[in-house]
Formats: C-alpha cells, structure tokens, sequence
DNA sequence: CTCATCTGGTTGTCTATACAAGATGGCGTA
DNA sequence: TACGCCATCTTGTATAGACAACCAGATGAG
C-alpha cells in the first residue's frame, strides 16, 4: 500500500487521513522499526497537500510515540512494540480485554454514604455531601483479581443509584447518560499484604501481597468525579508501564525546602 | 506580569519563549485552574508574531496536560496539578530530588560477566556476550529504600568497569561519556514479600511487602541499552501515576483470537 | 590519501492569509 | 415575550512560501 487517494472533500482533516494511513502502514509491518517514513516533501508533492499539513500528521504521530524525527535526517518508526496502549485509563473490562481475559463483576455493595475524610478531599466535598458508594469484586477468567470501591459526588448523577447496574461498566455509563467524560486519572499505587475480609474474598492466603492503588480520576477541566480505593491480588496481576525521559522543559523545581 | 518583551533576535525559538512565559505564569499561580488563557490572536498582535506560532506555543502546552483547548470557546488552564513530573525515567538521584530526599549508594558487587537468560534476551545479546553488573543498595535519608542489579551491555561502553565511580550517576556517565542518551524505559511492576539477604540488606522483617522493578531502557532508536531488576520497601516507596484517557484514535484492536 | 568545502535533502521555525466550525450574545421580527 | 438570525469571538484546518539548522555524501585542493 502507498500513499493514496487523499479525500479533499473535507469531511475528515486532512492531516488525520495521512495519519492514519501512516499508521496503518506502521500497525502492518509495512513499515517496520527504524524504517523512515516519507519526508514531509514528498507526502506535501505526492498528496498534494502543504507541507505544513504533512508535517502535523507526522507530529501527531511522534506524540504518541510510534515515530521520531530527527532534523536534517528524517522521521523514523521508533522500535518500540505498540502492542499496548501506556499510560491510559481503562474501565476494567477495558483493561480485561486488552489482555484477553473474560471480565466479570461481583457488586459488594452500592449505597449512598456522606463523604469523610480522604474521601472529600479527594473530591472536594464538604463533609455532608452525599456520594455513591459502589464495591464490586472484580473477576478475570473467574479467579478473583481485586476489590474496587468507588466513591462518585451523587450531585454529579443524580439517579445512578436507581438506574445502573453494578455489574455494567461505570464509565460508560457516566459518558453516556450524564456526559461525563473522564479525561485523566492520578493513580497512587502502594503495596501491602492481605488481611482479613480482603484475603477471603480474593480467596488468598492472609499476608499474600496485593497492590492497593488510589486512584483519582477528573474530567478535562479538573474536576474530579470519582475516588477509588482498590485491592488486587499481586500473584495475578501487574502494572506495565511505558516511562520517557523528558527533556527538561517543564521539569518543575522542588520547592526551596532545604534551602 | 503581563505577556511582554519577546526576543526577536532568534536565540530562542519564539513560540518557546511564549510557551515558557505562559507556564510560568501558571506555575505562580497568576493564571489559576479554569482561568482563560489570552487568546491566539491576541498573543499573536500583542508580541508581534504569527498567530501560527502564538498557537503552537499553546498547544505545547496542551500536550503535557496543564491546559486544554476547546473550538469556539478558547484554552484554558486545567485544574491539575503541577506538583510532580509524572512517569519520567529518572535516575535514582533525580527521583530523590524530586521528593526531595538525600540519596546515596552503596555499591554492592561490579563485574562483567556473560549475559543469561532474561539479561541476554531483554538486551537482545547472544549468550556469550559479556554484559556489566552492577548492584547497588540505594539509601534515602540514611534509610534503605532498595536494592538495584543493572546490567549494561559491556559493547556499548568498553571501559566503564575501570573508571565509573559506582556511587555516582550511572544515566549521567552513560550521556556524558559515552554519548548514550535514554529516551524510553519499559517497566514491569510486581508486588512481593521481601526474604532471607534481601530483608537484611533493607533492614525490614521477612515477610515485609515489596516492589520488584524489572526495567528496560533503550535509547530514542530503540535498542535496549540497559536491564534494571530492583526490589523496593514498600513501606518507604510508592508509585505515582498520571493516566489519561486516550480518544481511540490509536486504540490497538485486540488480535483476532476470539474469533 | 586526508581534510575542508560545497551541495542537496531533511526537519525546525516563522510569516501571512484564508475559510470552516463551534460558542455566545444581541437584535429584530413574529 | 419567544424565537430565529446574525455578528463576532474563539479555535481548527489548510495553503504557500521563506529561511535556519543539521546531516550526509560528493567534490575538490593539498
């Protein structure tokens, strides 16, 4: 496959038709790692589109990190595997399903309690405040996996306590009925050793180590719309991570603490 | 402080110093979470550039998050925070200063020796070749955090086993001598219970919860230059994430097994 | 042969302009 | 009043052109 057939109609962007086609020839191995992609030049005559145009399609894909250029050489596909997707946030059957593992949810529990503590700070709540509370067990390939307890403001979705089912998945439905859309989550992973409750229903032996993640998730203004509390078993799971190595430009300074 | 006095003078790129001007502003708080920034044409007529690149000042912005463009209405700053640079390969030292610790090393064993198993395999290394171990016990503020086993390959930097000082920064030598700059580390995260020489290097109790980092690290065109297994206290570690939820642009679709 | 220079190709930055598309408030008409 | 249309602001997309910075290979002089 070459570069083709640019539809100048204008119902897709032009620069988001030549970035997908660029990454499909990456996705088929057409164009395997350390090959150079076309120069901005050449996809600008052949297309017949500004380089300008080509040189943000090939930016785009640079961002994600499949590609880099490197000035006066070319922009290359970078060697790195694509086969996951970092660093996003995933429902848990989006994360089940990226890893091919049959997804299924046990509700623990789905009530409305005031916020308290960590829980209203973390959602900037006034401690009176009503939140949902929702714990399910959550299930791959029917081994238990972890304990989740999601804490959601009930200003934010009203009559989700009437209306949801526990075992659907939570950010679906907060996208589709309420608009809800989540757009980053800070996540604070800890580990620790099985107790008690816990241990029983993760069916693992008491002092067995488990991953407790905190995770904070808001929409794109800042917001925060839910906190989470989780618990998942260390045996059957793993965090994978993809890190770079940032060029200092926003490297934020300690504060002057020590000085 | 008002947007002002930009250097036409071609040291610094333009859209830099905007950029660089608008983050700063920002990070003292002048621009608070939710609050607009001036808009592109305003920038654009008010410091005499192109309004192109009074654009792409912000988008820069955009991409790490603290602000947020929205067609029709303008770019905002976002209610993140700043606090922390999330997700960066950093060296032991620079993860120190960051939370604002004092580091310090202990070298525990350095020798060459011939690459195995998982070693050969993540550095992409026939079994003969020899490969640089070094083990280290990472103290922060005189306590034990960790205990680190690199291995580098012995190719890429011939004499680093006579004249590295294995207290100092081993990502600083590797850049500054060998001009081994790493871009990309993939990392794998496994909770544990820390035993037998390991508890008593860490000084904690047997059966204590742990970390296990298993870390590759490669430079920008992707060849792995560095195999990190550590093991971390997690009494005293914890991991901290942003995620941030993708618009499935580049969603890799699962391989067709299932069906 | 060796080394400096030139030259063409590439990405990086920047300008000036244009139209499309979404948001918002006001104005006028029904 | 209520509603639709319009003017105007914003960001999004796209063009054409220019020069700088960098890289690599060819060419030439010594």
């Amino acid at each position: 496959m070459e570069l083709t057939c640019i539809d100048h109609s204008g119902v897709e962007p032009l620069y988001y038709q030549i970035q997908q086609q660029l990454f499909e020839r990456i996705r088929l191995g057409e164009l395997k790692a350390g090959d150079p992609l076309p120069s901005e030049q050449e996809i600008s005559t052949r297309l017949g589109v500004s380089r300008m145009t080509a040189r943000l399609a090939i930016k785009s894909l640079c961002e994600v990190g499949i590609v880099y250029s490197k000035q006066g050489k070319g922009s290359f596909v970078s060697g790195l595997k694509l086969e996951k997707n970092f660093r996003q946030v995933l429902s848990f059957s989006e994360e089940m399903a990226q890893s091919g593992r049959r997804p299924e949810s046990r509700p623990l529990g789905f009530d409305i309690v005031p916020a308290e503590g960590e829980v209203a700070l973390a959602l900037s709540l006034k401690p009176q405040e009503k939140v949902i509370r929702l714990r399910r067990l959550r299930i791959a390939d029917s081994v238990p996996l972890g304990i989740e307890s999601s804490y959601i403001p009930e200003k934010l979705c009203p009559d989700l306590k009437a209306t949801f089912d526990p075992r659907t998945s939570l950010y679906q439905t907060l996208s589709a009925r309420y608009g809800i859309q989540i757009a980053i989550a800070d996540e604070v992973v800890e580990a620790g050793l099985a107790k008690g409750e816990k241990a029983r229903l993760l069916r693992i032996a008491k002092g067995s180590p488990v991953f407790i993640f905190t995770r904070i998730s808001y929409v794109q203004q800042g917001q925060a719309v839910e906190y989470v509390k989780s618990t998942y078993r260390a045996d059957r799971y793993k965090i994978v991570n993809r890190l770079v190595r940032v060029k200092h430009r926003f490297a934020v300074q300690e504060d002057a603490k020590s000085s």
